[in-house]
DNA sequence: GATATTTATCGTAACTTTACGATAAATAAT
DNA sequence: ATTATTTATCGTAAAGTTACGATAAATATC
């Protein structure tokens, strides 16, 4: 039998396909457009820019704080999203670096 | 009825999505990691570097099509497959201007 | 305590993605 | 002509995504 070297995928294919995954919708890229001008903002805010309703809205936010690149704090009885540097900055240099 | 201004999503929004979707799974992300750093390759050679049937690369290798990022070159019996520039630039931008 | 506000979660329907093996199509080699 | 090589496509199963309305949970206000 033939030796095929297939090898698995590196730590950075499967990291930077994590935050390629949130950022492949538009919503969420625009929910994180919306973060990065803003710094902060309520959950309700957000709700009220999208042509979605309130439950997709609050969909899309739950996978962007899975993927890390955001969080909420809950400041009752809102909660205010705002962008997580550290992963943001991770995410960044790796598509940085993935274009060359 | 109170007016909810809510907008469509930018084309930029639109078009960075789908690279996003286009770079959302590992293998995706090997196979352009091997174009970008051969140029130009078979599609054999894709195939042997996964982990993965050849029909499922073969999948993965029309989506990247479908996105614009790759393109293929039939020379009997073998495909040729390399990045398509254009699109790769226009991705990268994309990229560089969301994370500012 | 009852009501209003805000957000997350549940249930669910329609659709898409991912993976595989089997097969077809196209060409090259014997 | 037959056979081998290479790649795309088909069929299909399992799992995931996207959307919505309804409802729950948590807190503030009356």
């Amino acid at each position: 039998m033939s030796e095929n070297k297939k090898v698995d995928y590196t730590e950075d294919e499967i990291r930077m396909a994590r935050y390629a995954k949130a950022l492949s919708h538009p919503a969420r890229l625009a929910i994180l457009n919306i973060l990065s001008t803003q710094s902060k903002c309520f959950c309700g805010d957000i709700v009220s820019e999208l042509p979605l309703a309130q439950s997709t809205v609050s969909q899309h936010l739950k996978e962007l704080k899975d993927s890390g690149l955001i969080h909420g704090e809950i400041e009752p009885p809102k909660v205010c999203y705002c962008l997580n540097p550290t992963e943001w900055y991770i995410a960044k240099k790796l598509f940085k670096k993935f274009f060359e």
